[in-house]
DNA sequence: TATGAATGAGTTTTCATTCAT
DNA sequence: AATGAATGAAAACTCATTCAT
């Protein structure tokens, strides 16, 4: 960004004043502070507290957000912009290597939790729109991008088959969910071996006939 | 009040609790109505809303218990309760038949969903007192019930040998944690297709090397 | 209210424990604050000042009434009240003694006034429901009492005919409209004379052609 | 703004403000912007509001004004102006032909409503200094100019003699305030209405006796 | 000079907890 | 003992005003 500014300013000979440079650090801080934040604390933590982390008065989160709301979703879209690169680059390991694919997959799954892709969960029921159209974009991406990795998996003989990607989301999300209060370093000893374990339990050949049936995309849709 | 007690206790020397069956009832109402809600919306539900679940006055709630950290312990000491008698009674199963010791695991597992055990996530980190002797009691009757389990199933050779119990109350607290103000019943579709995931990841013999420690029951004390 | 009360209990013999004459006293007692610095500051008055002044905490308001608009609308119902009775006595002079007729509508404004029938006016821009049931019943019970005084002293050819009900509401509510933060016992000197100089205006014969068409019932529904 | 003036003016004797063009302009958009809001939206319109509709930046209105009451003031001396304006006019057809003195009033009085004089009521009670130089100048040109109208009137006998120029001034400000969150348009319908009944009212012969004592100016300048 | 950005003080509303009946 | 009522503290959000570019 920075640098994007210095490329345009020069050829013109005339320095844009570089309108907002700090404003936009500023916006970027106060997401990150809430992500923090949230995993921290939970969902409910006070926008005073982000504030008073990011270094701004409460007032300029207000500038930048309309409200919580709009907070909270920034916060989602920027772990799940984070995730849907995990699981791209993951993808791309699969089609170079058949063979790795299942690898990519686990290599995605523990990536997520490392941006703590369960922070989501309370967020998504903390009572804003989910039908958002930049959520259901960004949904759309990185569902888009699990489906292919579990699809390469599968076609590799690597991945049970009475699995769909609404499995994996939901899962991989509440267990890698926050205890809010608790010291997160504690907890996180043990997600990487759940997800271990989980992983385990994902491979083919299945070892018990699962109940219920397969969640797709539109059931997450809905849920 | 004082003077009623006078008039009883100091003549026999033995006293008659003889608690008010309305007050007891009442009591459980509440600790229903606490449970239900929590699992509906939330460990932050307000308590004037228990309290009307619970068809009493909210004033009533701070006669049975001491504060709302109170009362949510109360909440969790009945659903590890309730959690416990099954895996005690899985114990015995597996007792009876070695060969059944996963079977029984399995069964517990999902008799633990069924009772939210979930539910205890969100209220354990809502502050309150973690080292309190009640629950520090439950979580040895609880803990040693699940040990229990997970013995017998190893020694008969049906659990992978590197996970410890810590491990499995975890995750099957994560994967059955609710989602507050999702229709819990969408979610419930996942969650038994989720454990039986978790499972099979569990099963002797073990498909891929975990990172990390076990889990001991120390480790949860802590965290 | 504390009479009937009195009438009922006596016949069980066993009192009524009363249960609730301080909560209601409370809500009076706060409908009256917020009426009387609406008049005195505006209709932006804060609640907390409200509270204060009814001898209350701030939260106390909410017991009684949903949020800021709901307790608004009681006032202008308490107004609406006033004032309507006032109509409906006046209404009895004039069906008494006809030729009396304009004098009752003298008096029924000037009545109006001191029931600061002008305070509707900021409360009812406040943004609340326009449109709410009571509200509508207790204009309808008010403009019929309003449209009756008009309609006698028509019949007795003491108005002049191309007014209507409309006209006299929203003027008279004009003229008495408050100024908040000046003192209103001065300006309340010249209140009666602006009224007195309008209802000059309103006798028949009519000394001049209006504008536009007479206001209906309809047109201060809409407006 | 004086040092500025001091150099220029004494040398020349005839002082050339060169004013920045479009700082003027900015001036003069934020007086109208506000005076627009103020009517449509009342007294307490954000000046951020006020900014954006005059389209500039908020901080250029502190650049121009000291500060919020500044402003206000700024906009009332603009009414106030406007509305002298008018009356100085219909003086002077009131002295061409006297004859045409209460017409020259209604004329006056009317075309004072379509300059919304009534907006200046919430104004001068957001709590400004009534007592500014600049108001009191430019009341008393108003009040002048008003008063002379009334004398023509009372001279030619068109005009009831119990009455004095507060009465006018304030009745007028009253019937034609703005009633913000309403649209203006629909309530503008009746105003004309209510000013020219009002004015029947003041025609000689008097048609009642009024209550309290005619208004001075000195009570308006207590008021 | 003009402006977008920043902010602290203030307002509405909620909720755990205490009081009075 | 049980309850409706009362309340202060806290949290989201707004806005006049100041700062920095």
């Amino acid at each position: 960004m920075v640098s994007a500014a210095a490329t345009t300013a020069p050829a013109t000979g005339k320095r844009v004043p570089k309108p907002r440079a700090d404003a936009l650090r500023n916006r970027e801080r106060i997401v990150a502070a809430a992500r923090e934040m949230v995993v921290e604390f939970g969902a409910e933590v006070p926008i005073d507290e982000i504030a008073r982390r990011a270094g701004v008065g409460n007032a300029t989160v207000y500038r930048h957000f309309a409200d919580r709301a709009d907070l909270l979703r920034h916060v989602v879209l920027s772990v799940m912009d984070s995730v849907t690169e995990h699981a791209e680059r993951a993808l791309a390991v699969a089609d170079a290597d058949p063979d790795a694919s299942f690898g990519a997959l686990r290599t995605f799954v523990h990536a997520a939790a490392d941006e703590r892709i369960g922070a989501l969960c309370p967020m998504l029921t903390a009572g804003f729109d989910k039908d958002h159209p930049d959520l259901l974009a960004a949904r759309d991406r990185l569902e888009a991008g699990t489906e292919g990795l579990m699809e390469r998996a599968r076609a590799a003989g690597q991945l049970r088959t009475d699995i769909a990607v609404g499995d994996l989301m939901v899962a991989l999300s509440q267990l890698t969910r926050p205890l809010p209060g608790i010291a997160c370093l504690d907890i996180d000893r043990f997600v990487h071996r759940h997800l271990q374990l989980f992983l385990d339990g994902l491979m083919a050949p299945a070892r018990s006939e699962l109940p219920g049936a397969p969640a797709t995309l539109e059931d997450l849709r809905q849920a």
